[in-house]
DNA sequence: GAACACCACTAGTACGTGCTAGTAGCGGTG
DNA sequence: CACCGCTACTAGCACGTACTAGTGGTGTTC
């Protein structure tokens, strides 16, 4: 089924079906023919040829999502459903991509001509030359024109405010050993800082944490010396290794140290205690990422920065402050 | 750069550029001439396009793995790298996908035009007519063609056998909740059967456990209570769960009960106690399913049926068998 | 030395789309 | 009634590749 056939059946030009079917700008046509196009494209279930639309546009209707190969936070999959959903309801498709480590081969942008890429944290220099001298123009983040990312800020900020309206003075901050995620992690803990600050307690103890890491344990003897009493930890895995921590020396969660995650994964649903976390609006969070895609591919306005994506989800395992130290 | 600028610096027209690229069937070109095509694509760093190459040929050279929307063995990454690497050395790109469950949009095999799509279980009948409909012919696995999978084979058996060279006499089977995997749990639960019948044991007791799941400690009492003395495991989760149910009514692993896992997890080395497990060569699997992949897009010789991929990875879960009942 | 086979290449076209340049029709205006 | 401006289209090209049909040249055979 191609443009032609559609033509043919509806008694016009290819070339007025191409202006039909992509609104070609300053292009009048009556609607009366109009219809007739889309009744027969309809009716022949035309779909357009997307390798001769690449070759004849040099542009793909693909939106890449360059996805880090660390593992993602469980919440991303409702993220993806509506980003996809969005997308394909402009004609886009999402195709994830993971960059492998030592890899030589062709990056997917390279063959997919994408009309976007998006990434999660900052593209490395070469990557982002790559793609501009493939004639990749649509990259987000990038360095000039950076998003503001609200749905991580807020986030960082509600789990210290949380802590701190029950009570506790003194923070600790729980930093997760993977050096892939140092980028990520360093913004959330300036939030925290930032809070801190703003609220007049001194700012966060800062300590590594990590599951395999027998030495872990001694960040909670180190907490519990400074006077912290709180503990944000950079997500709900993090949370959990500190409560295991924790639980090896003898200190009770929440009694003696309050711990708040961040996601809302399933993780901290299902620990003992169960953690209190922050879980993030993905279906809103989707729709704002699909509108930034939309912008730069379509030159739609820009979406309206989302608000309240982040709200608290109390759990067990943060408490308010009963006994000062 | 086109195939028409390296004709013109090799001093050739571009058919023959073309035919010294793509290595034509039932055409000569003397070794001369091909020397000096390839050397001008070398300079100008010619790079055919896709699109162009895709419009023409009705076929893209890129290899569509489906993923399933569970969450997969770590060791899958070593697998895609391999794979990756070995697809690329030949030409072709590996382009991962996983289906949303509700999606309405256009599966991504239909916008890639792939030269193949490889999956992990069974295609549903109407993704394999949309597929063929499509006029994408190579499918792994077709329900014709079926693949002897053979990575998925030796595992559990070396599960089985492991636990009966312990001595153990009676074995369960730890079924993991997740519906998704129901499949593979078959699968693997029909080799774990087929050991036991051709060693001469009763068939293993079956159990599902899961960890949100209070009801799993009566799967360990339903064992306890039958005899059963050594577990096989769906995989290295399931064994968790196992030894978690186990601590919970008071039995101790391995003394009184034996688990062994499957894929050498992260998970499996961490736990306590370390769970027995058993590894799987995906480097060399990685290449296997490459060689399937070439096999289809370019008829390649079938590749070899990889033998040990497999090889038990003995930590703590699983011990001798010492006290009979 | 004519006929033929074969090698090594070239000319040229088709794939399906997006879009520029061109044009027929037509109502309005001087 | 010639001219203009505007609407509503159409003709046809270009994108870069893969490949068919054709062609000149060389060696071989009878």
């Amino acid at each position: 089924m191609t443009a032609a056939d559609v033509a043919r059946e509806a008694g016009v030009s290819p070339a007025t079906v191409g202006f039909v079917m992509n609104r070609t700008k300053g292009q009048t046509i009556s609607e009366a023919t109009r219809k007739r196009v889309l009744a027969a494209s309809q009716e022949l279930n035309y779909k357009p040829h997307h390798a001769a639309r690449a070759l004849r546009s040099g542009r793909n209707k693909i939106v890449l999502l360059v996805l880090p190969d660390w593992p993602l936070a469980h919440s991303l999959r409702t993220n993806l459903e509506v980003l996809t959903h969005e997308l394909a309801s402009h004609g886009y498709t999402l195709v994830t991509y993971t960059p492998l480590a030592d890899s030589t081969a062709t990056p997917l942008w390279a063959i997919l001509e994408p009309a976007v890429v998006i990434g999660y944290g900052q593209f490395s220099d070469e990557d982002l030359a790559d793609m501009k001298s493939l004639g990749i123009r649509n990259i987000i983040p990038d360095r000039a024109t950076a998003q503001p990312s609200s749905d991580f800020t807020s986030g960082p900020k509600l789990q210290a405010q949380y802590l701190l309206g029950l009570g506790h003075k003194q923070l600790g901050f729980a930093h997760p050993a993977d050096p892939r995620l140092e980028e990520f992690v360093a913004a959330r803990l300036h939030l925290v800082e930032q809070v801190c600050s703003e609220t007049g307690v001194p700012a966060p103890v800062v300590r590594q944490v990590d599951y395999q890491d027998p030495a872990s344990a001694s960040a909670v003897t180190a907490w519990h010396e400074a006077g912290v009493t709180g503990i944000v930890a950079y997500n709900d895995e993090t949370a959990a290794d500190v409560i295991s921590a924790a639980a090896r020396k003898g200190i009770r969660v929440p009694e003696e140290l309050s711990v708040i995650g961040h996601d809302d994964s399933p993780l901290a649903a299902r620990f003992l205690p169960p953690i209190s976390s922050v879980g993030v609006d993905m279906e809103q969070l989707g729709l704002y990422t699909a509108g930034i895609a939309l912008h730069h591919a379509e030159g739609h306005p820009l979406p309206d920065v989302p608000t309240n994506t982040a709200r608290i989800v109390p759990r067990e395992s943060a408490a308010l402050l009963v006994r000062r130290r």
